[in-house]
DNA sequence: TAAATATAGTTGACTATGCAACTAACTTAA
DNA sequence: TTAAGTTAGTTGCATAGTCAACTATATTTA
């Protein structure tokens, strides 16, 4: 399908955003087949949520790396689906206090299995060693240009 | 910035995904900074164009790996900025030919001049060896899930 | 050749992203 | 303690992505 023969194939800029691409694909038809209502994004907030219990919308971006205009508008959808809740916090009422609600939390167990099997899916066939040299270039590259959008601020 | 400790760190769903991210970030910065007006995914459409001079709407969207929806407006962006432009063929009027105005023409030096020393950034400090066998990786990640996607329809 | 099928492109609905302007609330300093 | 600055969140605007329904044109086939 995808036949991109840019002079950009051997850069990781290219690479990186076509396997990322298709792996969004997958993990979103995955979820879908197992009957689990959740895009992809929803879903990387919904993991921030099963680990940490409680969190602020702020938090919640720093973590999954988007502007907090961008979790506004996720956690708007994932409270239509009732799988979150928001409550203006007592302590600092700047802040939402975001929590999961028992159909959110119902969810973690089939959606990490989900999760899981897409990954061992992925990382088949690859070699072990290979692998881990990859996960690590992909992370220096990630430090390198963080680091340089910290300059540029 | 991205402080993502999600039990995927160690995966290349999650991995690639913040890589990509990341040099999204960059070069829409680096483009930005060099006074093109132009975003990633107008800039792969552009890339097509100065590659095959005239194209079909569905064959930039073989190229770039999107669906003919996102290619009209992709296209209609283009269009809007004067970089292409769009014309009923004559010979089989369902298409429409795509083709650079030259301003369109003129920004494949600059752009690509900004992708190169992008690219370059990109791959500083990573080991070359361990550069070849992370584009040989992903690669075989994008075929492995390519392959899968073709089996489901 | 008329009917069925396939292909190219558009549009609407929904979701997502970033930026910038904005409000409200908290914190710091003069 | 008032004024200035900071932080959390929302909203409007522009761009982007998918799916599904739709039009128009071409091609196949019965």
């Amino acid at each position: 399908m995808n036949r991109c023969e840019c002079p950009t194939e051997e850069s990781l800029g290219c690479l990186t955003n076509l396997s990322a691409i298709a792996a969004r694909h997958y993990l979103t038809r995955q979820l879908s087949l197992n009957g689990i209502d959740m895009t992809i994004e929803q879903f990387k907030v919904m993991v921030v949520l099963w680990k940490e219990g409680i969190s602020t919308q702020q938090n919640i971006a720093d973590f999954v790396g988007k502007n907090k205009a961008s979790v506004t508008r996720l956690i708007a959808g994932l409270e239509k689906r009732s799988l979150i809740a928001r409550a203006t916090d007592d302590h600092d009422k700047r802040c939402n206090r975001v929590t999961l609600t028992p159909q959110g939390i119902s969810l973690e167990k089939p959606t990490m299995e989900v999760l899981g099997e897409a990954t061992h899916y992925l990382h088949q066939g690859i070699d072990p060693n290979e692998l881990a040299i990859t996960l690590r270039v992909l992370k220096q590259m990630c430090q390198t240009l963080n680091y340089s959008s910290k300059e540029s601020e």
